[in-house]
DNA sequence: CGGGACGTTGACGGTCGTCAAAATTAGTGG
DNA sequence: CCACTAATTTTGACGACCGTCAACGTCCCG
């Protein structure tokens, strides 16, 4: 019954050894440079593969074509926008959602600095979910096309697509565990940990956080109304669990939030 | 608020172009048969990219290293396993699953032939869930470097893998809107239509159907508990949308499916 | 300073989960 | 082939959890 590697709802959403790596804090980032080149960036560790030659890292700036600025609530891409490139987070901070035939719609992910958005587009050279900047945001656009030319000549390249959309996979099914399987309670506490899990991965503190999104696209992520999300917030509150001040959540005990989703783990 | 293309919440599984393709019925396979060969295969129109050329096809029946039986009941790989090929299932259906670290499950596709699974197993080189066969199973091992080594070569597979990856993705966002946002009755309705737009496609009827998996399991995948799975069964038959004995069912008003999920399309 | 978006809280009801028992089927071994 | 046991399915009663509706409070931005 019991699996060698159960999987670990905390990790639900990028639970990727990219993301777990300890990189280099985030610093403001020149806005005056027109340069495009990964080679020098500090986000290289989250979204390119490592041990890269000299010679490999020059060829993977040709990579991206430019880079894009969105604006707080623009989106990135849409649904029914043709596909033309994947594109790298360098600052900011998207959601991705679907929408039904009736109106009704999901949030699929939230995504930041270092992920990668638009792998919907690939099947059918059609995007299929809306990419919407919850913050200000800008991205590096590579184009498609280039990333399976150079995949055919760098190796370490065409490995670490592969594991890019098979990392997204995997991340879907955490969600649908969460979405299938858990309480209100549960699943707002997997979101809280595996959002500051994400964060500390990119030198931000592991016990506060700024939320980027409403409670009503909190909720629509967790498969529950926001009114539902914003009680399980105040009985977190009330349990003494985190502080939530708006937006500002700081999480007083990760290990209480940890055995809300595991309880008999540690009773 | 309107998108262009909305969702459909039908096609949630697997909504493929190949799966949606009219192919030729499935015919007994000589059991007798050593020769593993893509370019002689009934399901090649499913699994291997089309308009490739002869010398191209020759290249491709490569790809499979052996075929492997799988008992009914028996994992075709668990979570931990090492991960090292992707396998491509000629007959039978199987059922992939996840565990958490408490025992909760959460059944995350139901794969029938033509379909691929494994592609979990490639971020990390593990497999992350089980993939069980539900009634005895024969699929094409492919071995992943072998996948890779060739992708460099026929630019059409390169495609194809690429393509494959996303539409997994694209199929668990709609899992995700139906987990996440669908009342019961909605849920087993597009599970019921998506079975049978799948099995049409590879020559089957278009309202009947043998459910390969127990209510339990419908129930994990969609979310709902197994008595709420065959209550609502009970109502759909007591309303004469379908019949059902069993693992028999017969849908008798497909239009009447499509209005549960969407009912002011139609009303 | 004012309006609109966002968040909180309460009361109530519906949907679905839980527990239990019985019926039907499938699988196993003699 | 049949008997027996386990597994699966159905149905009912009841209750918990969460959705709905509503009112009010707060914050942000112009």
């Amino acid at each position: 019954m019991l699996n060698p590697r159960p999987h670990d709802p905390t990790n639900l959403p990028a639970a990727n050894e990219a993301a777990a790596r300890h990189v280099t804090p985030i610093v403001p980032v020149n806005r005056g440079t027109i340069k495009v080149a990964c080679s020098g960036c500090n986000l290289r560790e989250l979204c390119m593969p490592l041990g890269l030659s000299h010679e490999e890292l020059d060829r993977i700036d040709d990579l991206v074509a430019n880079r894009r600025k969105v604006k707080r609530g623009a989106p990135l891409f849409r649904n029914g926008d043709r596909f033309t490139s994947l594109y790298a987070i360098r600052t900011g901070f998207f959601k991705t959602c679907i929408a039904s035939e009736d109106g009704r719609d999901q949030v699929t992910g939230f995504q930041m600095a270092g992920e990668i958005v638009g792998l919907d587009g690939i099947v059918n050279d059609v995007h299929t979910c809306d990419a919407i900047a919850l913050e200000d945001a800008e991205v590096c656009v590579m184009p498609f096309d280039r990333i399976e030319d150079l995949s055919n000549q760098i190796h370490a390249l065409q490995r670490h697509v592969h594991k890019i959309m098979s990392r997204e996979i995997v991340r879907e099914h955490g969600v649908m565990l969460l979405l299938g399987s858990m309480r209100a309670e549960e699943r707002l506490a997997a979101f809280l940990l595996n959002l500051v899990q994400r964060l500390h991965a990119r030198g931000f503190s592991q016990s506060e956080l700024v939320l980027r999104m409403t409670r009503e696209e909190i909720g629509s992520y967790l498969g529950l109304k926001l009114e539902t999300v914003s009680r399980t917030f105040s009985k977190f509150v009330e349990e003494g669990i985190v502080e939530v001040k708006q937006r500002h959540v700081r999480i007083l005990n990760t290990d209480a939030l940890k055995e809300i989703i595991n309880p008999q783990v540690y009773s």
